[in-house]
This record gives structure tokens, sequence and C-alpha cells, in this order.
DNA sequence: TATTGTTATACTCTATAACTATA
DNA sequence: TATAGTTATAGAGTATAACAATA
């Protein structure tokens, strides 16, 4: 991995993507914000939101250890938006669900995660899509 | 701002910018990481080997209260890779500056923050002046 | 023995409010 | 009086290590 000279368009695609790294954040956060949530209470509430998950795996979606799991939960828990529920086939195993306010507060979230939707309809639909191929080609 | 229903080009777009910010994002915490840094004194460290700045001005680049500056700045000068100055101009001001270590500290963490940069060689130089292009109007 | 989730502990980042030293 | 930086405090996220319950 030789650090050759980049040429100008990578270097400014570069600085592009980190302006779109600290845009995304920043609006998520404040979507986050909007509901009296952090950005990682959202995050797992939104998992959460298409399925039950087991404790441990919450931990492997977040990338990082479980025990931080379950302060998370724990918060959210309080706030009445997850339960824990028992895991018929482990009894080791809690599986953390949203409740029923936990799932209208997800789909809130959702649609109030605007970024990328309301700046890409500035672009054609031929453009959005050489933007989909060239996003896709980048990241695989 | 309707919330009409987004197109799937549009969708996948979106869901593909997330899985570039949570790239970014892991890759620039382990790229801090092998400095021994977190990514906030790695980004204000960075900030400070363009030019020496005063505590506020950094604390408006970092989108934080000013209060958190300080702590951020104290890890930083324990480690020896920023001092903190006098402003001739006004003696309530300190103007966090590195050290040379803290310049050559910058410098080897900028060289191996390769994001985009390797993915980006995947692309020819007409895909990455179109992606370049793209990304410029999605964040105009 | 190994695994799941939790607890205990410590560190960093964060915001708020009160303080100091300048201006 | 207004501003720059700090301190004090509290909450949240993070990692590590040790623990109980279950497999």
């Amino acid at each position: 991995m030789p650090s050759r000279r980049a040429d100008p368009v990578t270097v400014e695609v570069v600085e592009l993507i980190g302006d779109v790294v600290a845009r995304y954040h920043m609006e998520y956060e404040e979507a986050a914000a909007r509901h009296q949530l952090t950005g990682a209470q959202a995050k797992v509430l939104n998992l959460l939101s298409l399925e039950p998950l087991p404790m441990r795996r919450i931990a492997q979606k977040l990338r990082c250890e479980p025990s931080n799991v379950t302060g998370i939960i724990d918060r959210l828990e309080t706030r009445g938006l997850v339960e824990r529920r028992p895991d018929p086939a482990d009894r080791r195993v809690k599986l953390a669900a949203p409740t029923e306010e936990g799932v209208e507060t997800a789909e809130r979230l959702r649609e109030s995660l605007d970024f990328a939707r309301e700046p890409l309809a500035g672009l054609s639909e031929e453009e959005r899509t050489s933007l989909r191929d060239l996003l896709r080609r980048m990241l695989a």
C-alpha cells in the first residue's frame, strides 16, 4: 500500500466525503435529539424496529463491547421504548424488542432523517443512478 | 417539506451514504488509535497543524462548548503534542499550537487516513470527476 | 468449560453553570 | 459590562475485568 501522491480530483473527493460525513452526523444527532434520544440510542432503536435482537447481536452491530449495550438498553427501557424478553430457546439470552411506542418513535425518527433525500432531489434520475453506481463501486 | 415517498434509487443512495459514513468513521478512529489518540484529539491536532487557534475557535470548528476544548487540549498538552501560547494582541486569549512532535504526528496521521483514496483508485479519472461533481451538487 | 448478560471501574466527550482575568 | 478560558458537575458512551446464570 505505497502512499503515492493523490491527484487533485481524488483529494477533492476525499474532502467532499468528509463534508458528507460531517453533515450526515450533524443531521442524525439533531433528528435523534428532536425525540430526546442520543445518536446511539436512536441507532439501536432503529435496529430493533426491524427485528428484536439479543444483547450480544446489538453489540456486534454497533461494533462495541456487550457491556455498553446494557446501559443503552437500560435507558431506552426506562423511557418505555424497549423491553427485554426471554429467549425461549436459550435462557441465557435476553431479546431486546421495541414497545409499541418504540416502534412509533422509530418510524417518526426515520421520517425526519431527510438527509440526502432532499439534497438528492436536485439531481435527475439519471444522475442519482450514476451516483449510486459510483458509491457502490467505491464501497465494493 | 412534504415527506413524499422516495424512489428506490434515492433510498439506495441514502443507504450507501450511510455505509460510507460508517466506514469513514471506523477508519478514522482506527487511524487515530494507532497513534494513541481519540478521534476528537486527532481532529483537533489536525486542525492545529494547519494553524494555531484560540480555544474559542477550536470549539467553533468542533461545534462543541468551549469548556470541552480545555480537556482535549489538556490531554494533548500532557502528551507533549500541543502547547498553549499567549496571544500578544489579547491577554485573555490562549493560542493552541502543535509542538514539533505534534506536527509530525499530524503528518503521519494524515498519511494513514487512506480512506477513499485507495477505494477511489478503482475508479477512472473520468469517474472520479463525475463523482466529485455529483457530491458537490449534493452538498450545495 | 464456554457463553450470555451484567456489574464495577475508569476514561473521554459532552453540556450547563459559575468563576477569573482580562477587555 | 462583555468576552476568553477555566473549573465543577453531571450524563452518556466506551473498554476492561470479574461475576452469576445457563449451556
